[in-house]
DNA sequence: TACCAGGAGAAAA
DNA sequence: TTTTCTCATGGT
């Protein structure tokens, strides 16, 4: 929490994933795996023009049309068919908002069992698109804490994610704004932020707080 | 030119 | 079981 608040009071509160729908975030979601938002931003721009970006647009398209008009996010090929599999999940079991009704972790293990969608995916979608209290732990949120001496590294993604919402009370706004203030900051040039000394969350700082 | 980005799964050791 | 490799575009 005094990490949070340190966040907080350097960057102010910080607007996160634009997005006009629930599934639009969720498509984002796999989009960003490893990926740079610039280029998502431009492969979603691509989605919609072609009057796809939502569930039946999407299952309409063959994976190699799927994977052109993705182009620009990267791993083209493998996201196309990532995104395919989460539509026939969805499809399968009534779409986002019955994925919303049911209990967090049921929901949770749903979105895992598609091939595709990993833990940061899921609770991407489950905290930003369904508004559900999942911490997102991400490559940031890991660096954040190696930094920090607040973890050593080799904690499990659930490790690291129950210790987050031990920490904090359940609330998904609470748990966006934190994760966009980790991302913000690792976004700052080294030595520029305010709560680096020294040391920011970029991968070669020079600093090497990693091990 | 080289590095890096809001991962995940398969293959190899 | 753990580590390594593969997937790829675009900005800095």
């Amino acid at each position: 929490m005094q990490l949070y608040r340190g966040m907080l009071a350097a960057y102010g509160e910080q607007p996160w994933w634009p997005a006009d729908t629930a599934f639009e975030i969720a498509v984002g979601a796999v989009l960003t795996q490893n990926t740079n938002w610039s280029n998502v931003e431009k492969a979603l721009a691509r989605l919609k023009q072609a009057d796809s970006l939502d569930l039946q647009g999407l299952l309409a398209l063959s994976p190699a049309q799927l994977a052109e008009l993705i182009r620009p996010a990267g791993y083209y090929n493998i996201k196309s068919q990532r995104l395919l599999n989460l539509c026939r999940y969805l499809r399968d079991i009534g779409g986002l908002e019955a994925l919303r009704k049911m209990p967090v972790e049921q929901a949770r293990a749903g979105l895992l069992s598609v091939n595709g969608v990993g833990f940061e995916t899921a609770d991407d979608i489950l905290l930003y698109a369904l508004d559900l209290p999942v911490f997102v732990i991400d490559t940031y949120t890991r660096r954040l804490l190696s930094r920090h001496a607040l973890a050593s590294g080799k904690e499990s993604y659930d490790q690291l994610r129950h210790g987050f919402e031990r920490a904090l009370p359940a609330e998904p706004d609470l748990y966006r704004q934190f994760h966009a203030l980790i991302v913000t900051h690792a976004k700052q040039a080294c030595r520029k932020s305010p709560l680096c000394e020294g040391c920011c969350l970029r991968v070669s700082c020079p600093a090497q707080f990693d091990q």
